[in-house]
RNA sequence: GCGCCCAUAGCUCAGUGGAUAGAGUGUCUGCCUCCGGAGCAGAAGGUCGCAGGUUCGAAUCCUGCUGGGCGCGCCA
């Protein structure tokens, strides 16, 4: 709002002095405002002077003083303009306006922070997707989380948002997973048998096997050996399926749809990307086998489809599934990998391309992989012995909101390590209880106003009550809250809206403490005008930390409880 | 060997070409008669891995190094 009202008055500036012939450009470039880090540059800064300077081959200074000599009088928006070396032009805002913002927030309330630049466009975000041959690691917690507040933000930044899970229920490793099951069986049977290396190895096999053999003990004998194994390994991964869906249904992780691959199989979805392929040009046999020419598209090697055995390749059924998103409407497709996936990502872009969709609709996100910490000390990943290895260990241990909090307070392609003994402290070090403290504050704060009769109707207020360079500097911060939204989307990086909220809590409590020492600074006064407005203000603040937090899905508690007080 | 990611305060990390590089934590010093001290204010702490280049301006972009992580199958 404020930027659109200032780039009208710099653009009528800037067309004032290209007609006085001060300088001369061929087009006006976007005005840039970035928010000054500094109170003495003012609100907002921009760079605008020394850009046409570049192009018109002026001094950036001169450029400056002359758009800002130029500039509409306009009331109640810009409140000083100064000129700064090199060449920054620097805006004092109206505190007045970031006041009345607030009256914007305070109308949509839960709807603050909803945006259209998605324009109703559909979009996927595809992500977890673990095979079901074993329960999540803290790994796919991370991609889970990421993947769940993204689709959040799409959806707040106006997309439709379908979040998928691609389940790879078809192939080699379900076959291997029952093979696991049917030699624990076995073994259970008494029977003597040499269990593989390259067998699931974990305990949960054999409580899986102890299950079945309930139900289905005789069967399992009756059977020929491949069927049995077909039997085995169709009830674990629907077991194990079930079991993950209930795991990250408790970290708060919910899918729109499950996607399975034996679909692509049975409607013989597979042939028919393949065919796709075919008819472009992209397809060729060699050595009894079936390939695609990605190297036509970046990729560093051509890609086997079908092998000579016959079989199809994991990645045929992949590239079966991305037309599948493609026709179903999406006009964008997100996927979110591990980063150990990283070598996959330029075939699966050319496979989009040889099919001719858009190369811009596709993305792929890695998720730089986690390590598991306890006070320093980084936990063993890779034996299986490890206590808390899973998902649901780690989440049990230390909450569902500092799990979430921990996957999002850092950027996705940084690895993350994760300190167990960090994230169990409830205290100062772990900032997802200082931001939900912030929110408990405010609620607690309109209890006290309630237990004293103040009035907290706020649908009539008087800004002007709001005088504190805080004030005006919280409304301010509440009001970037779009345009944090906005960057999130832009950058498909969920984890800037973790620091802003982070920032706004700061703010909050910086302001609020200040009423221990300075009688201004009390939110509830036996001054009624200014109590209202105050109540109105921390309200606005309580709206924007439950509208971040429901994004990040984290709770916004009225109190705090401390553990050792339950 | 090739590809991708990372390197910023003691530690963990922000910083999508802008001004004197910021938080949290740790260390040190203060602060409460009163709305929740899980708090607040302040101080100290930096050759932004190294070397070049582009630019009016580089932690940010380009090139080459160094160090760490991941990946390079007719595996999944």
């Amino acid at each position: 709002m404020i930027d659109i009202k200032l780039q009208n008055l710099f653009e009528k500036s800037i067309k004032k002095c290209i007609k006085d012939g001060v300088f001369s450009i061929d087009s006006i470039p976007k005005l840039e405002l970035a928010t000054s880090k500094r109170p003495e540059h003012g609100d907002l800064a921009t760079n605008i002077a020394m850009i046409i300077a570049s192009r018109a081959k002026k001094k950036p200074i001169d450029i400056a003083n002359a758009i800002v000599a130029n500039l509409p009088e306009e009331k109640g928006l810009v409140k000083n303009v100064t000129v700064a070396a090199p060449g920054f032009i620097n805006i004092v805002i109206d505190p007045a306006l970031f006041l009345e913002q607030l009256r914007e927030i305070y109308a949509a309330g839960e709807k603050y922070g909803v945006l259209d630049v998605g324009k109703g466009k559909k979009c996927q975000v595809e992500f977890v997707s673990a095979n079901p041959t074993g329960p999540l690691h803290i790994g796919h917690g991370r991609g889970a989380v990421y993947g769940d507040v993204l689709g959040n933000i799409m959806k707040a930044a106006g997309y439709e948002v379908t979040k998928e899970y691609y389940v790879n229920d078809a192939g080699g490793q379900i076959r291997t997973l029952g093979r696991s099951i049917y030699l624990r069986f076995l073994e259970t049977e008494g029977k003597k048998v040499a269990y593989p290396e390259e067998c699931y190895q974990g305990d949960y096999i054999v409580d899986l096997a102890r299950e079945l053999s309930q139900t289905s003990r005789a069967k399992l004998f009756s059977l020929a050996e491949d069927d049995a194994i077909e039997l085995c390994g169709e009830f674990a991964a629907t077991k194990i399926l079930g079991e993950i869906k209930r795991d990250l249904a408790e970290t708060g992780v919910i899918h729109d749809l499950y996607f399975h691959e034996n679909r692509l199989h049975t409607d013989a979805a597979i042939d028919r990307a393949i065919a796709e392929l075919k008819n472009h040009g992209h397809i060729y046999e060699h050595e009894g086998a079936l390939w695609f020419r990605s190297t036509a598209f970046g990729d560093d090697k051509d890609r086997v489809l079908k092998k000579s055995d016959g079989e199809l390749t994991y990645f045929a059924a992949d590239i079966a599934y991305h037309k599948n998103k493609f026709d179903r409407g999406f006009d964008r497709v997100i996927d979110i990998w591990g980063a150990d996936h990283a070598g996959y990502v330029e075939r699966m872009r050319a496979a989009v391309v040889a099919m001719g969709y858009q190369k811009e609709s596709y993305g792929v996100v890695l998720i730089q992989l986690v390590n598991l910490m306890r006070a320093g000390e980084v936990v063993s990943m890779s034996t299986r012995s490890a206590t808390y290895e899973t998902l649901e260990d780690v989440r049990k241990y230390v909450g569902r909101d500092v799990c979430r909090y921990f996957f999002l307070m850092r950027s996705h392609n940084a690895q993350l390590d994760f300190d167990l003994e960090l994230a169990k402290k409830e205290t100062p070090e772990n900032p997802v209880f200082y931001i939900q403290y912030a929110h408990a504050r405010i609620a607690s704060v309109f209890r006290k106003a309630k237990e004293a009769g103040v009035s907290t109707d706020l649908s009539k207020v008087d800004l002007a009550a709001l005088d504190l360079p805080e004030e005006w500097q919280l409304a301010r911060l509440v009001g970037d809250y779009p345009k944090v939204i906005q960057d999130c989307v832009a950058t498909l990086e969920p984890h800037r809206l973790s620091f802003y909220l982070m920032e706004l809590a700061k703010a909050f409590q910086g302001y609020y403490s200040r009423g221990r020492s300075d009688a201004r600074y009390r939110i509830i006064s036996n001054d009624p005008a200014r109590t209202a407005a105050k109540l109105f203000l921390l309200k606005n603040c309580q709206i924007v930390l439950q509208n971040a937090l429901k994004i990040l899905g984290i709770s916004a508690p009225e109190e705090m409880v401390r553990e050792e007080d339950e």
